[in-house]
DNA sequence: CGCTTATTTGACTACGGTCAACGCGAGTGG
DNA sequence: CCACTCGCGTTGACCGTAGTCAAATAAGCG
């Protein structure tokens, strides 16, 4: 078995550190997912991973970076539809034999690991990794949901407040913040097209986040100063990003 | 095995219409389906049928009427992030043990069948009604990719008109338009809470697609003359709603 | 250090929101 | 049978948020 770089015994990565928030998982699930992690690709920012129509199989998993799931229109506006953070994973084959309808591409550099088709069955075989992956998704699809109500109803500062505040709460699933920063490796070209602006208007909306005293950006880093004020300007609720466990599977 | 209302031979209804378009049932399970359809309630206008916070079981499908899932702010604001449309089916044990996050109510009068859990169990241990309802969920999260570009990134007669074109296709797969024209029984409120506007602006951008002979509107029924231009406007592809079938499940 | 890519700022525009009034048809009750 | 209400649709005047265009800085990066 393959040694993680950089470290001596197998510091559980952000996929088990993600799968672990939807379920106990066993030894050999760890290592499963810790094997996985060990086979990444560093992928420069801007590469699209899948495009649409694509017809993808097996899975890929983000264990660094920010990816994202976009379409373009005929003017080249584009709209963000979903971030991969690390931990994330994209099934494909739970899409049974379909072809794209987006296109995944990295928003920074990444770490990226592709799972062929029998590895992915593999990790399926595995009821707790399985289970994971179903909770996973739909979770994915309750953020879909609550992007539309981002989109639909709420005005500019309070769609990055809003963005801002499920990063946190995604990312510190995965042991990927401090307090409450992280970072956040995309640029405010990226974030219009998250929130359906211009990069102009976000640019002014988040230095009105900041004179309010709500944000502070060093470099990537972000800090969520006053996230109380920051939740309840954006009514940020974190239930849909939570799924109660089942008693037993 | 109950007859059908109205009806000598069970004629298929949206529900089997529906599932068929992702592959061939056998007779066994279009019975089945049939079985549900019969057992329907009508529910009228402004109903909610399962409310953020519930943890409903089995299933519920409409057969009759347009239903939404949607969410509220605290100043009122809703944003409707979902239609269901007759055929439509919610499958909550697919969601295994979890709280709503979104409510889920009917903007005309239904026709709901309600599934218990354990006859939603006896419709999933069918291979092609499970793979049927499986694939209709991958279908309706590209809906909701779909709508995050729609607000995100077109404009007021755009988002309408992309609407008018999905939900044609949606209804089409279910024998419920006649040509290019269908029954929308819903107000214009309503496309606001869908589209992210305000109903006052609705009225207005429908007024330009009724001017510029795109569309027509005689009582609930609605008429998409031009279909070409209003598809072209709205950059309507609708690959993200047809699924291939597998050669073998 | 020089190039490229991001961020920031300003002036102006426009899309869509707000507020308010009016019309209209379907029910409802006198 | 008519008056009344209620919800929905329609229209107008005005406002404000966010888009557009353009240019100046700043920040990475080879």
């Amino acid at each position: 078995m393959k040694v993680v770089p950089g470290g001596g015994a197998a510091v559980s990565g952000p996929l088990s550190r993600k799968l672990q928030g939807f379920g106990r998982l066993e030894e050999a699930d760890a290592a499963a997912l810790a094997m996985v992690e060990a086979g990444t690709r560093l992928v420069p920012s801007g590469t699209d991973l899948v495009r649409e129509g694509d017809r993808p199989e097996g899975m890929i998993a983000i264990t660094e970076g920010f990816a994202c799931r976009y379409k373009l229109r005929e003017n080249g506006a584009r709209q963000i539809m979903a971030y991969l953070v690390p931990g994330d994973v994209c099934d494909f084959d739970a899409s049974v034999l379909n072809r794209m309808d987006h296109t995944i591409g990295t928003l920074s550099t990444c770490r990226v690991a592709r799972v062929a088709p029998e590895a992915s069955r593999d990790l399926r075989a595995r009821p707790a990794v399985a289970g994971g992956l179903r909770m996973a998704a739909l979770v994915d699809e309750a953020i879909l949901r609550e992007w539309i109500m981002n989109l639909g109803r709420r005005s500019a500062v309070e769609r990055l407040a809003h963005l801002f505040c499920e990063l946190l709460v995604r990312l510190r699933a995965v042991g990927l913040t401090l307090g409450n920063s992280y970072d956040l490796p995309i640029t405010q070209l990226d974030l219009a097209d998250t929130t359906g602006m211009t990069s102009v208007h976000v640019n002014r909306s988040l230095g009105e986040l900041k004179r309010a005293g709500l944000i502070e950006r060093k470099g990537r880093r972000l800090t969520l100063t006053e996230l109380e004020r920051l939740m309840e300007m954006a009514e940020f609720r974190p239930n849909y990003l939570h799924r109660e466990m089942p008693e037993a599977a």
